[in-house]
DNA sequence: CCCTCGATGGAACGGACATTCCATATTGAC
DNA sequence: GTCAATATGGAATGTCCGTTCCATCGAGGG
């Protein structure tokens, strides 16, 4: 609805701070959002509410239920801690580890690369996949959400010994795509490196910036799995590798 | 550190409710944590706070911070909308699929089935693992992790023709895990149902009760994938297959 | 051009709040 | 057992907060 000058500024301003309503006092809220106090209060109370301090109950409540989803829902079964089945501390902390993980990646994914790196990938005519390991169910779940886009794609690593007649295929027309995580399977850095040497262009997601990997890529991105009892959750290397998949079918299509 | 009874007693108080802390005033929260505002006061300052005031504005800032992690971080990315590379889109809508499967599935698991479960395939000699298709990336990360934990098991679905060879080795001493989700391969139910038929207990994650692995399974849990894209994250699933391998070594080790 | 009605700014008010202070209780040492 | 030091409860206090009220402003209609 249409609503008069001051209390449309109130209500962007509550859009974009919904924090400083929930913590902040009416005198405080009033001099951020270039308003007087008693114009709070009366756009609380055009909505219904008794006077500014309701509306702010409601956004405190809101900031609750946010927060107390899984973390909250964590704390609370670590409180019974010794109680609990270990299968259940266990599963709780691959899901704490994944969604820890996903966080880390989303704040490590610099945009343009990853742009660049679709666009390298999208180009090629063929994407030769390379993982080993525990890296392998990604590059595995890549080449079935290939498949299904039509995209041409090759999955190293799977069968023994005809790899590298695989990969000796490839062309600077082609691209790689490689995955590798500490401790570096040597065989896909060899793979990697060797495909660079023959100018294919190569795309990777490893953890860290020693990893061989990111010296032989035009692109690479890093991404650290928290980890739980010492397996990683490989939940933000799937996003990612889902991410990067989508994206080169939607450039191509659109291309 | 050692503190007095009543200190105690907040400290405790504040461990358990930390948005009481953060959102409530001195005089509310000292009724609920059964103390005087004046210990309250007290104990902030013994921690070094001007008084009660300053720790509650830490409490505050935790939540802030909380959850401006990646939910603001996508608020904020989305009011840009228009200006985004369509592949950051796509991954961060990856990223928010990937965050809810995961407060789905730590919501749906009932942790007496989970322990029942990796009690079942605790106990199993061989671990047949069945899937096709988007969920063999997972039993594959499964085989290799049950490869490091040193635990017997057979993946099935890798090679052609075989898979029917192999799963008619198992017996009632072993055991299956069968993943299928929807639209459901009927070559996975089919083969789990020919083990259920042996009385080779099985055990299955699957997308809905209505799917043909929970008929035939012993324990079953239902994971709904968010997805993004029309390709779902595996996060969940593997986050839960992790837990699973990692749980039933555990209590293999222990036996 | 003037009148009316809603919007706005700002001062005043009442209440609730955090804090402080002091009397009492409790603990620990000698 | 006594004393000192510390912890605790509860009332008093001063400040800050949300709210209300009123004067002014501006827009739209007659």
């Amino acid at each position: 609805g249409e609503l008069p000058k001051r209390p449309t500024q109130v209500a962007a301003y509550a859009q974009d701070h919904p924090d400083e309503i929930a913590f902040g006092t009416a005198a405080s809220i009033a001099v951020s959002a270039q308003v007087q106090p008693s114009t709070l209060v009366r756009f609380a109370q055009h909505f219904g509410f008794d006077g500014f301090s309701g509306l702010q109950l409601l956004f405190r409540a809101r900031l609750r239920e946010r927060t107390s989803s899984y973390e909250e829902r964590l704390r609370t079964l670590e409180q019974n801690g010794a109680a609990l089945a270990e299968s259940t501390t266990i599963f709780n902390g691959f899901v704490a580890a994944g969604h820890r993980s996903l966080d880390a990646i989303a704040a490590a994914v610099d945009p343009a690369a990853l742009e660049r790196a679709v666009t390298i990938l999208a180009q090629a005519d063929t994407i030769y996949l390379i993982a080993k390991r525990r890296s392998y169910p990604i590059t595995s779940y890549m080449a079935y959400a290939f498949g299904k886009l039509k995209v041409k794609c090759q999955l190293v690593g799977t069968s023994a010994g005809i790899d590298d007649d695989i990969l000796a295929m490839a062309t600077p027309r082609d691209a790689g795509f490689a995955i590798s995580f500490a401790p570096y399977a040597s065989e896909s850095a060899a793979q990697a490196r060797a495909l660079a040497e023959r100018d294919v262009p190569v795309v990777s997601l490893t953890d860290s910036a020693f990893s061989p990997l990111a010296a032989c890529s035009r692109e690479w991105f890093e991404v650290v799995e928290a980890d739980h009892a010492g397996f990683r959750s490989l939940s933000a290397s799937m996003a990612f590798a889902m991410a990067l998949t989508v994206s080169i079918a939607e450039h191509r299509r659109r291309a």
